[in-house]
DNA sequence: GGGAATGTTCGGAA
DNA sequence: CTTCCGAACATTCC
């Protein structure tokens, strides 16, 4: 579950389902991912109540009533799962029962997600120096936060310090959606190709929520369902292609994107 | 079997 | 200091 909208779709799964319920019980089966002592965990939730949540970029952070805040980040498999009357899902790393007889897990398949407890919002995005979320920023904030940029633009819109929330999947779709080149340095792009960047960064993360995340139901122009290394480009008669773009694998069409160095 | 898969972090190189 | 690159973490899927 790993991008901003997959976040915020977890943010909207947790308010529908575990908050206002007292918490009997905790479980560890696998507490490699906690940041902290399993103690603390314990001593912050047991027979507390998880009050609200707040998402900053790619963390869902749940304020507790006991005043600490639980943070979940998902790594590429991490999952939230409310349910009743069923086995411990696979890969359940921390598991709270309520008292409906409803347990939460947090579940990790590839153990790269990460379990912590905070003291506040604006401690964790501090301490863990994040930068603003990328659905909360205004335009003049983007564009001063490319400003004196050297890197690719790729490499600046997934960098958590600088804004929060964009991964490798969903900076490929607005980089293809502006015709920028996935390695065009910051500094080469115009006025005009930022600020169209900036708009599309915003409708590709508020569609890709507004459809759940289910990438079939995304436009057919999108290069989400063709990140492949030579499939038919959506856009053109080109053909898409796979290269490395800050050390991760990056596709995109080089007859509609074009690399300004 | 090899390579990739939505993530972060750290060390070293340029 | 900034950026880039590879490795590491662990597991599944093609």
């Amino acid at each position: 579950m790993p991008e901003l909208p997959e976040i915020a779709l977890n943010k909207k799964y947790m308010d529908a389902t575990a908050l206002h319920k007292k918490i009997t019980q905790l479980s560890f089966p696998d507490a490699s991912l906690l940041q902290a002592p399993k103690s603390h965990f314990e001593k912050a939730l047991k027979g507390e109540e998880l009050e609200e949540t707040t998402r900053l970029g790619k963390y869902l952070l749940i304020k507790i009533s006991s005043g600490k805040w639980l943070v979940f980040h998902f790594g590429m498999t991490g999952k939230l799962e409310y349910y009743q009357n069923r086995e411990t899902p696979k890969y359940t790393k921390m598991l709270l029962s309520f008292d409906n007889d409803y347990h939460l897990a947090y579940s990790c398949r590839r153990k790269l997600g990460k379990i912590y407890l905070a003291e506040g919002f604006e401690e964790f995005k501090k301490e863990h120096e994040l930068g603003d979320d990328a659905l909360e920023l205004s335009e003049k904030q983007f564009l001063n936060l490319l400003t004196d940029k050297s890197g690719s633009i790729k490499g600046a819109l997934t960098d958590q310090h600088l804004l929060s929330g964009i991964g490798n999947v969903y900076s490929d779709e607005m980089l293809y959606q502006c015709g920028i080149h996935p390695k065009s340095k910051v500094d080469k792009l115009s006025e005009a190709e930022k600020k169209q960047l900036y708009k599309q960064m915003k409708k590709v993360l508020k569609m890709a929520i507004d459809k759940e995340g289910e990438r079939s139901e995304f436009p057919s122009d999108y290069l989400i369902n063709h990140r492949k290394d030579g499939e038919d480009c959506p856009k053109c008669s080109g053909k898409t292609k796979q290269i490395k773009v800050s050390g991760r694998s990056t596709y995109f069409c080089p007859s509609c994107q074009k690399e300004q160095k």
